[in-house]
DNA sequence: AATAAATTTTAGACAAACCTAAAAAATTAT
DNA sequence: ATAATTTTTTAGGTTTGTCTAAAATTTATT
């Protein structure tokens, strides 16, 4: 019942389910990369995470989550993205700069802490990058989201989320006056360079590059 | 500038500031005690603290901090306190449970998250227990309390601390309405057991034990 | 002052989490 | 199908922080 990993152990099991969200299978380079570790390090800590039965592995296979371990995983995320709403909502971060701070609250293990912040905070459902926060049973809201790239002409539609976390994506969202829960609406696309014109309501048009489009996920309203 | 230690190194450096605030000069076997270590663990680590001349210390001589040691501890001690005061007063918790999360949150090392922190709780003084919390120059509030078996009679006095962090301790002061902060004068001492008779403003009298008046820490207003 | 007892240190091991270099297996190219 | 390449694992080390048992030193007792 109660979990007790070290830092590391959790730090491989939060980014192996992060990995398997696309493949569905991780390899040990992709996992070595991630972690800025060394492929053999990877093969030392999946014969434990094995042993522990957290993960399904057989060697030169490739490995994915058990339903344990993917328990494990959400309750870390849980606290990771917890932490990142408290740190940007209460503390005044940018979302920029909340990662590494969380990367570490994430492992302080106490579940009545947890609780306790998620309700200070309200029960946040999105953490400041619009991921979702699992709740205790490891539920998530579900975001039918889109890339901003693929909204079609003049449709209503709010920013939901970022796809980078990089300060210059920060600076110029600020920039232009956009951030998670604009609604805006795509005017025109020129076909040149891919640029948008939005329109926000009561504002001026403003043009967004491909680029740009590319990192916001949005939800037609 | 970045001081950059082990969450071990900070735990021996922040026991031995508690432990030679009293005598001044520290022993192994305290030291181990006050860890649940072994005296051989602490030798060692007394070699690497010495090394990175955090620590004055000769074999079978005993040891004490260095300035830059007592530095890097009231920088930790300030981490804690300040985690201390932030889940009690933020997040609900009771003083007495808050010490074994703080234990943890105080190895999170970001001075942007530590002076935010700082920021958002409106620079408290005092963490839940009433001890003083460092400033960011490790500096402290002193505080001239004196405990409250030793409060003459007829003298109005504020609770500024307590010296347990027991549930039981906190248990029996919200029984009898006593908290920090409050206004209080010793009517009566009663020699046979070493009790006391307190009158706390608009409030019935209340008898309170030796011990529990020994617990407490006033300061005469 | 000599002996006994307590404290502290050293010597040698061990587990966790990493590493490098070499071997084994799987994949890909010829 | 064979050879070349890439991926993964194994073998054998290292560092950190711990431990037990034995040796060295200090302190207390007679
Ligand atoms: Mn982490
Ligand atoms: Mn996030
Ligand atoms: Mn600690
Ligand atoms: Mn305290």
């Amino acid at each position: 019942m109660i979990s007790n990993f070290s830092q590391s152990e959790e730090n491989y099991i939060k980014a192996i389910y992060h990995l398997q969200q696309a493949d569905g299978s991780v390899t040990t380079n992709e996992l070595a990369g991630m972690l800025h570790t060394k492929p053999a390090s990877v093969t030392d800590m999946l014969k434990k995470l094995k042993a522990k039965k957290l993960l399904h592995y057989e060697r030169y296979k490739g490995f994915h989550l058990s339903i344990e371990g993917k328990k494990v995983a959400l309750s870390i995320i849980r606290r990771h993205r917890l932490w990142e709403y408290f740190l940007v909502s209460k503390l005044q971060f940018g979302w920029d700069e909340v990662h590494e701070v969380a990367e570490e609250l994430e492992h302080v293990r106490s579940h009545k802490l947890i609780d306790k912040l998620d309700f200070f905070l309200n029960h946040p459902k999105f953490d400041p990058h619009g991921d979702p926060i699992p709740d205790n049973n490891g539920k998530m809201s579900m975001q039918h989201h889109i890339q901003l790239i693929e909204l079609p002409l003049n449709t209503q539609a709010e920013v939901t989320a970022v796809n980078s976390q990089s300060s210059e994506l920060l600076e110029l969202l600020q920039h232009k006056n956009i951030h998670i829960g604009t609604k805006l609406e795509v005017k025109r696309k020129f076909g040149f360079d891919n640029s948008f014109e939005l329109k926000i309501r009561n504002k001026p048009a403003v043009n967004i590059s491909k680029q740009l489009a590319q990192a916001l996920n949005v939800k037609p309203l």
